[in-house]
DNA sequence: AGCACGCCGACT
DNA sequence: GTCGGCGTGCTC
């Protein structure tokens, strides 16, 4: 009896058997087209056997192979299989997420093979010389050429670490191997990837992202599997693309938080790049100005090499002065002080540019009632509606629901309705009131959401056709404005309320990078942020642009309260559309938990940080262990024991090494 | 997860 | 009298 177990995107454990027919031969990693329930889908071959536990009489047959699509390697399933077991996920459904949505339709049209570029011998010539900082992180990092050999590459923002990346590229590919070089996200890879596609001309580069169209997305993954590309540039779901040749990673940006996943199979890009470099014995370089946590412990610890470019790339450019304006003083106008408006004006008199940061979009956050204290609220979660003035509407940022904005308080029908707070719509108003002549352009999620309006809007400033960008984080990444000598930061103290761990440090590395935008071609730059509390260690350190002062008071923290990277953590979250199942679904995971038993401490189960989410009720549970080693053998008990009680009223999942707790 | 089947409320 | 709500079970 021939047979073929087959992994499919069914979020259940078990691989599924089929018949193979006369003619055909799946191997272990094919892609087979298999029927299932009443229609058809794509799987991959786990294992050929020859019986079946389920009946022969119910098992069907394969319908087709896959047969432009080559079989997955058993590189690519040992780290398929180390994501499924880590993140505690079936292995067919990290099997289909690893794959690009159209060669997991059954039914599909050809995929265009990419242009097949001459591979030149290289090496390419760069535009400009190694400074002696990037020299001495090369010759760090060369050393593990060949081995496992993690590095963190710590540069100031400004330093060069992408000049680093490409030397190492170039001498990965004359190694004849393949580059993996991952990003944060989508906005800032078309810039790198015509820097990157000008330094290696004729060198075949893919790049792998969510923006991509389908078959632009098939087509990349295909040229990385075959070896054809010979670099991948890409965000994070790069991380599983099949590279036979592999031999560098790169993790640009390795702290920013969207290299995790936040629903279905919650992995880390960063840290399954870092395993993907150990089992393939390659190095990989993880690159920051401000490191995670976890990454800086490592390199502190030994664990990883660190090279440190200290001084910035272009001679006499320098890192901006930073000082905080005490808001309890002067006392901001509409959401800016006094000495931001100077600061902006001096700017608009010398012709050049300023950036003013408010990580908040629309008018305002909350539309308020002053006669009965009614304030707009979000039926189906427990968040406020932010006032977007120039649609007219009330909207939640969280679930979508939008409404038109009441004439009148639906509480008690006053007239009285004020905004309260500040969004970047009405920092826009106030600038432009303020400072009349002046050419402001507002970037967020709002404006950009036309395709290429982000690029439009930095066209104009590249052109000088703009004096003042307002804006949310979206701002922060990557972008070169050489006119822009002034960064405002407007209400960021709100991030030091948070119950979050890692706020602070998300705080730290978004203010730093932002920071970094003011003066980087020679003329001095200024930040100024805006604050009730101007002697904050963190801003102070922000202002003395000390990372490491800032790290290792936080990992002193973390290490009295035993959170990462000094434990290792997961959540259970659950939600559900009815009253009291979520919580009381994690009371009785508590007590699966402590029927388990192991060196893992359960804490008690807790409403969400959004306690109400699109009308679910959310809770969740931490469990927290000294090691990896202790922590996983629970976590894959602990799953099983959930998923024998088939649960369907409440949506559960386990989220490894969270980001947010 | 999808997708069937199956049994109780407001409407063309 | 039906259309459709989501509760339950199954998919080789």
């Amino acid at each position: 009896m021939k047979i073929a177990r087959v992994a499919l995107d069914v979020p259940l454990e078990q691989a599924f058997d089929f018949l193979v027919p006369e003619g055909l031969d799946p191997c272990r990693g094919s892609l087979v087209v298999v029927p299932f329930g009443r229609g058809s889908k794509v799987g991959v071959v786990v294992a050929r056997t020859a019986r079946s536990d389920v009946p022969v009489e119910r098992l069907r047959e394969i319908e087709r192979l896959v047969d432009d699509v080559a079989p997955l390697t058993e590189r690519d399933f040992e780290l398929l299989e180390f994501c499924a077991a880590y993140y505690q996920r079936p292995l067919g459904e990290v099997i289909q997420a690893s794959l690009p949505p159209r060669l997991r339709q059954a039914k599909r049209r050809a995929i265009k093979a990419p242009a097949t570029a001459v591979q030149p011998d290289g090496p390419f010539a760069s535009p400009v010389s190694a400074t002696p900082g990037q020299e001495a992180a090369l010759a760090r990092i060369r050393e593990g050429f060949g081995r496992f050999h993690p590095v963190l590459l710590a540069g100031i923002t400004g330093s060069g670490k992408t000049e680093v990346y490409l030397r190492l590229i170039d001498e990965t590919l004359a190694r004849g191997q393949q580059a993996l070089y991952l990003v944060p996200e989508i906005g800032l890879t078309p810039q790198l990837e015509s820097r990157v596609r000008g330094r290696f001309l004729g060198v075949a580069i893919v790049a792998a992202h969510s923006h991509l169209g389908e078959g632009e997305r098939a087509a990349a993954w295909l040229a990385a599997q075959s070896g054809r590309a010979r670099i991948v540039l890409g965000t994070r779901l790069a991380a599983l693309s099949p590279m036979p040749e592999l031999g560098l990673i790169v993790v640009d940006e390795e702290h920013d938080p969207s290299y995790k996943q936040h629903e279905g199979l919650r992995y880390s890009a960063r840290d399954v790049a870092v395993r993907r470099a150990q089992m393939a014995g390659i190095p990989v370089v993880l690159g920051s100005a401000t490191p995670s946590l976890e990454t800086w412990a490592n390199a502190k610890q030994g664990r990883y090499a660190l090279a440190v470019l200290e001084e910035r790339a272009l001679a006499g450019a320098q890192l901006p002065a930073v000082r905080m304006v005490d808001t309890r003083a002067d006392k901001p106008m509409d959401g800016v002080t006094d000495a931001l408006l100077r600061a902006l004006k001096a700017r608009l008199a010398r012709g050049e540019q300023s950036l003013v940061f408010l990580n908040r979009r629309g008018f305002s956050p909350v539309l308020f009632c002053s006669s009965c204290a009614w304030h707009s609220t979000c039926g189906r979660c427990s968040a406020n509606l932010v006032l977007h003035l120039k649609a007219r509407e009330l909207r939640c940022h969280h679930c979508g629901h939008r409404e038109r904005v009441p004439a009148r308080c639906p509480g008690c029908g006053s007239a009285d309705l004020a905004p309260v707070g500040h969004g970047t719509q009405r920092l826009e108003e106030t600038l432009a009131a303020a400072l009349p002549g002046a050419r402001i352009a507002r970037v967020d999620r709002d404006s950009t959401s036309r395709k290429g309006a982000l690029a439009d809007v930095l066209d104009q400033v590249r052109d000088e056709k703009i004096d003042i960008l307002v804006g949310t984080q979206m701002l922060a990444k990557g972008h070169d404005y050489p006119r822009l000598t002034l960064v405002g930061v407007v209400d960021s103290d709100c991030a030091l309320y948070s119950v979050d761990f890692r706020a602070s440090e998300r705080l730290f590395a978004l203010l730093t990078q932002v920071a970094g935008r003011a003066g980087r071609a020679g003329v001095a730059g200024e930040v100024i942020i805006q604050t009730d509390f101007p002697t904050h260690p963190l801003y102070a350190a922000v202002a003395a642009h000390d990372f490491a002062a800032f790290a290792d008071a936080s990992l002193e923290e973390r290490r009295l309260a035993r959170f990462p990277p000094f434990a290792h953590i997961a959540i259970l979250r659950a939600e559900s559309k009815h009253a009291g199942e979520a919580g009381a679904f994690l009371r009785a995971a508590v007590t699966a938990a402590r029927e388990i038993g192991g060196k893992v401490e359960i804490f008690d189960p807790v409403p969400a940080m959004m306690e109400r989410k699109a009308g679910f009720e959310r809770a969740q549970l931490l469990v927290r262990a000294e090691s990896r080693a202790a922590l996983q053998p629970f976590l894959r008990r602990w799953k099983a024991a959930l998923d024998e009680k088939g649960e369907r009223r409440v949506r559960w999942s386990l989220d490894v090494d969270p980001q947010e707790a």
